[in-house]
DNA sequence: GATCTCATTTGACAAATGTCACAAAACTAT
DNA sequence: ATAGTTTTGTGACATTTGTCAAATGAGATC
């Protein structure tokens, strides 16, 4: 992926974006392409890249008991990165591909800067963070207010593929059941 | 409360912010005070405001089954409101009084306009976003992690004067649990 | 195709939590 | 202080979910 390529990438991820801006978030961005199970951001290290996914997915986990449970999952268009990158600390979780996957990497330091001199740039990222907080308020909703039937449902009409791309051990600790609830809830319908 | 009072109180609340933004934000601020079980954002309604809490508590909550069920308190010196509202839409969640209390009202449309022109309000309203979603990692960790004599263990350790100002009725919907089991892990300690 | 490995399902049982009914305690207003 | 109201606690039982063990299924490798 040459540099125009990837301005044209960059631009459908930020369509606001001012010509400048931009031209100085191309200059410290680059293309990834990395195979599944790959770690992106390993838990407790300290990580200055957030990453848009312009081919495959990806997951974000904690350990529990040295299993894994989900946080997120994210497909294609989509912008991740961990709380803790974005604010200088060592991220909490891990995150790792769990397709093949293409990825855009741009230093969230960098962009972090030019949110003090750039109204474009710091709109993109109030515009994140409101983002974020609206599907972490969803999934709050849904753990709080669903039971696991409910919740099942909500992210299969939400995003159907998922069942096509992620294992029901993962989709399981996502939702907050057991591999062998999930089982149960799926055998019900 | 006079004009400069409440710009003596606003800087408590944004203390990094320049003389000039302060100003306008003062023009579209009022100080109110209200009883207990006031409502302060209704449910389903537009609302511009968010509000500081100067003295009093607060709570936002859901109807499930006509039961309320909690999504969160703030006691004095928090900011207060809801994504809907900073977005412009209808409230889902209804945010109400716990205790006669003092509040600062903000118009957000207004605030959110100076975002365009002044960085140190883009960066404020940056950050309150920011904090709002580590607040909600947060909670979305303990309720995914804990079991709830954990997640009620570690409310009262972060705020332990929530017991003496909320009731365990809307302690228990917080935490995820019926009344009588939050009773039963009181008891059990 | 046979074998191996890993993911998923199923059964049996235990543990946690919800629900309903009622008792005890704390708080209000007179 | 008393009566009435609201909040909190307790017991009995039902329901949900977790855990462990084993069986089945699906995909990869040779």
């Amino acid at each position: 992926m040459n540099n125009s390529e990837l301005e044209e990438t960059l631009k459908f991820y930020f369509p606001n974006i001012k010509e400048e801006s931009l031209n100085t978030i191309v200059k410290h961005s680059s293309y990834l392409k990395s195979t599944k199970g790959t770690t992106l951001i390993p838990e407790g290290k300290r990580h200055h890249y957030i990453y848009l996914i312009v081919k495959g997915s990806v997951k974000s986990y904690y350990l529990k008991k040295s299993k894994e449970v989900c946080v997120w999952f994210s497909l294609e268009n989509e912008i991740i990165g961990t709380t803790s990158t974005i604010q200088g600390n060592a991220s909490k979780e891990t995150i790792e591909l769990l397709e093949d996957s293409e990825l855009i990497k741009l230093n969230i330091e960098k962009i972090n800067k030019l949110t003090q001199t750039d109204f474009s740039i710091s709109n993109l990222l109030n515009n994140l963070w409101e983002k974020h907080a609206i599907f972490l308020e969803e999934r709050l909703y849904q753990l709080q207010f669903m039971n696991s039937y409910e919740r099942y449902e909500a992210l299969i009409k939400d995003t159907p593929e998922i069942l096509q791309r992620v294992s029901l051990t993962d989709i399981a600790s996502f939702l907050g059941v057991s591999r062998e609830t999930l089982s149960r809830i799926r055998a019900k319908k």
